[in-house]
Parts: C-alpha cells; structure tokens; sequence
DNA sequence: TAGAGTTGACTAGCATGCAAGGTCAACTAG
DNA sequence: CTAGTTGACCTTGCATGCTAGTCAACTCTA
C-alpha cells in the first residue's frame, strides 16, 4: 500500500529545497538555484510530480517566482510540464544523455584543439596547477574534494579558450550529464586514471600539440557514456520505462 | 530634431509585430515567436527600448505571457534586461558573434564527421536531392528561396547524425549569428561558391570520408566570420558602441 | 460485470493590482 | 552658469484572483 507506484509518485519529500536566503538574484533566481541543486543532486527523484503551490509554500514565496523557475528548469530539460495538468522532474534517458554527451565532445574538443594553439604561459600554469592539486586530493583520498576540483578543470580549459560564455553554454547544455554523473560515486582506481588523462590534456597543451590534445580529450570524455550506460540497468526506476513523451514544445529554446 | 539619437531610441515602431492569431502554442508561445521573428529579422532595431506595455497592447494580451517570452529572450541574449528599469533589443557584438562561430563550427564538424560515417543511404539521398535543388535556385536568382534552402540544408545535416535536438539546440545557440548573417545579402557569386562548398561536403558524405568531410565543413563555415566581420565599421549603429554591459546574470541558463 | 459517460477536484496559464527600485529632468544652491 | 539634490514618473518584479483545461474517480447503463 504504502509502496510506491511509479504513475502514483508520491509528492517530493518537502524539506529538500535549500532555503533561498543565502541566495542572491531576484526571488525567481533564487528559486531556480534551489530547484536546481535539488534536482541534479537528487534530492527529487526523476518522475516525481512538482507543484508550484507546494514550492511556494516551502519558500515562502508566489507561485510568479516559481512559475519563472520552473519555465528555466523546463527549456533545461530538467522538468517536463504538461500544460493545465502537471509539472515532474524529468526521468533520466540514455538517448538524451548520449546526445548530450555528443554535443559536449564536440565543444570540449573544439576548446581545446584551440587552447593548445593559443594557450598563454599563465593558463598552462593554471591548468599545472589544478592538476598538482588534484593529485594530492587523490593521494588524500578525498573524492569529494576531487570532484570539485575535476569540474573546474574543465571550466579552466573552456574559460582558456577566451570565448567567456563557453563555460556556461556548457554547463546548461549538460546538465542531463550532471545529474547522471552525480551517480557515479568516484572510485579510487577511477580517480587515479581520470588524472593520468587530465595529465595527458595538459601535456598535449604544454607541448602546444592539438591533434594529440584532441586525442586526449577525446578517450577521456569516452571513458564517462561507458560508465553512465549500465546505469539504465542498475537504477531503472530513475529511467522512464517508456520514451518521455517529447513533446514539441513550440518554445523550445 | 527627428534624428535617431543612439541614446534615446525611438520605441520601436509599433506595427512590426505579427499579429499572434496564426500561431500556435500557448499564449506565451505566440508572443515569443512574433517578437522572435521581429528581432532576427531587425525588424526592431538592436538597441531598441521595449516596452512590456506596449507589446501588451500591440499584441492584445496581458504582461504574464509577454514577460515569460522576454525572459526567453534574454537568456538567448537576444533582449538585455535590466531589472527595474527597461528592456532593450541587444546589440550585435562582434566578439559574441566570434565565440558563436566557434561553437557553430564545433557542433557541425563534428555532427559532418559522424554523418560521413554514419549516414544512411536514404540521408544522402536527401542531402543531394537539397543539393540539386540549390543550384536550381542559384540558376534562377532566387536568393530568397536559397536562404531557405541552405538552412534547411544545414538542418538535415544535424539531424543526420540521430540526435534529434541537436538542431534545435544550434539554433538557440546561434541566433545572433542568425540576425548577423540577415544582414548579408546573398549576392549571385556567393551563393555559386556555398553551393560549391555543400557539394564538397556532400561528396566527402558519401564517399564516408570523415576527415574530408570536417576540412570542407570547416572551411564553409570559416567564410561566414569573414564576410560578418566588416559589419562592424559598414553598420556601426547595430553594434554597440560600448561592449554591452554583460552583467552577470545569475540565472543565465 | 464491464464500459462509457459524467462530474468534480486539481493543475497550469492568464489578467491585474501593488510595491520597490531606477532614471531623468527640473530645481536650487553655490 | 554649473554642480548637486530632490522628486515625480516609469519600469520591472511580485502577489493574487480568475479561467480553462485535464485527469481520475464515480455512476449509470447495457
């Protein structure tokens, strides 16, 4: 009884949301970062029904805010909403995610090809640097500590390219890939080779090399659709049985 | 007296809007897309002050789906917001326009690249029979129709490669390239050489030759920046005379 | 009992009133 | 005559009442 039915999703566990006081923008910003971290980190499990009426309450806030948030979250991908009957958190789907994984290839790639033709003294270092810390996050065994410092790594080769909007065109782009990739808890051996390929990017770019940089960056970016794949079979409930009924959405950003 | 100053223009002339009654979508939807097309086609000037009020009235609809169209607006960088005080029609920038060449041309090479060796022969059939078509055109001068046909051409490109947003995503992405390049008017020479330059990828496409395929993609592509570049000093009332106040928006998607 | 039609409760979308903040111009003081 | 100040107007952003559409449960009928 109790159980829960995939078409009955029970309404997210309320308590989840950051409070939107530490937060800055407008209230609608607010409420999207909130909604925001709480679905790529899981907080709402992918299918559960959001109500706007639900979110206001929780932050103490009108549904117009909300109503922004959710139209964000939605040309994202993030949330699926049904017009007149409901909003849910979008399930995860491994064609979407192979698409994406595509798209950020390409531009990870085009970034840095460039970068090693164009790189300046300072950025190699930057990018030394990030790679010395993260061996010594490894060596520490602090995963989560890692993780950050793995992200900014690639942020700092998208941001060396000089096209500052990259980074975030990236970041909005792959968010599917985020929430997947949050999944994947880091592994020690992982880890270990994830900075032997970073270390190989940087070697390429040092060298000033970029067939050999795009090579590098090429096997590495490989190396994340194989361990996101057989997710689809380990968690199948945070997949949707059936294609998620992509509808045509006119606006579609 | 009746010239245009850069510092107080004009509200936008009230009639360019289409009316929203042929188009489809919710309310919000339509609105999007007439003040869409308005803006890609420079029917409203870029720097142009819009008022909510007054699209409100134009259009017959109240400030809810008007502000949910301007908000998508301005996270394509189209319209400038600044809160509390107005909106405004973005400038072109020549150093965005760089940076979205920069992705448009990741995004294409690598979906040419998986096309040549993916590709159906159903898909090339189709790119050679748009092919067909275009020089078709390009012996008749009709330029209009060719514009069309080359965007169609370049979109069954992207779709070639079985992502099927992918094609939505470069034209989010590439709008301000979109109203950059409305401003150059196909002349009869040019469109002979795009026509050259499509056959050459078409051949690399069904000769399954990727490495071809990427060079002949790449140089197409590079011909755009080059031909956008000197807009700059030929029209400089469309740029922004200073770098348009890139604030950080903190729910820039 | 099974199915079709109806009804009711719930949702998002739209309209509109209100408040906060910014801009610009006129006015005042030096 | 110029610089600083102030105040009114105008803008966006937020709150909230209302409308219309959807889905599910229930009832009536075959």
């Amino acid at each position: 009884m109790i159980d829960v039915d995939l078409n009955h999703p029970g309404e997210f566990d309320a308590t989840v949301l950051r409070p939107i006081d530490g937060l800055s923008g407008s209230l609608g910003a607010k409420v999207y970062q909130s909604l925001l971290e709480a679905i790529l980190f899981l907080k709402i499990k992918p299918g559960s029904i959001i109500r706007k009426g639900d979110i206001c309450e929780q932050l103490g806030v009108s549904r117009s805010p909300v109503t922004e948030a959710i139209a964000r979250l939605s040309s994202q991908g993030l949330v699926d909403v049904v017009p007149q009957s409901g909003s849910r958190v979008s399930f995860l789907s491994l064609p979407e995610i192979r698409e994406g994984s595509f798209i950020r290839e390409a531009l990870e790639i085009a970034a840095v090809e460039r970068v090693a033709q164009v790189r300046s003294d300072d950025q190699l270092a930057r990018l030394t640097r990030s790679l010395r810390l993260q061996s010594l996050l490894v060596e520490d065994g602090d995963l989560a500590g890692f993780h950050q410092v793995d992200e900014e790594f690639h942020e700092l080769l998208l941001e060396a390219t000089g096209f500052p909007r990259l980074a975030q065109v990236m970041n909005s782009l792959s968010m599917q890939i985020s929430r997947a990739r949050y999944l994947l808890l880091p592994t020690p051996g992982r880890v270990a080779e994830t900075v032997k390929e970073h270390a190989a990017i940087v070697d390429a770019i040092e060298k000033k090399d970029p067939a050999q940089a795009t090579l590098a960056m090429r096997f590495h970016l490989g190396q994340l659709i194989h361990r996101i794949a057989p997710l689809e079979t380990e968690r199948p409930e945070l997949f949707g049985r059936l294609r998620p009924t992509m509808q045509n959405d006119k606006m579609a950003s």
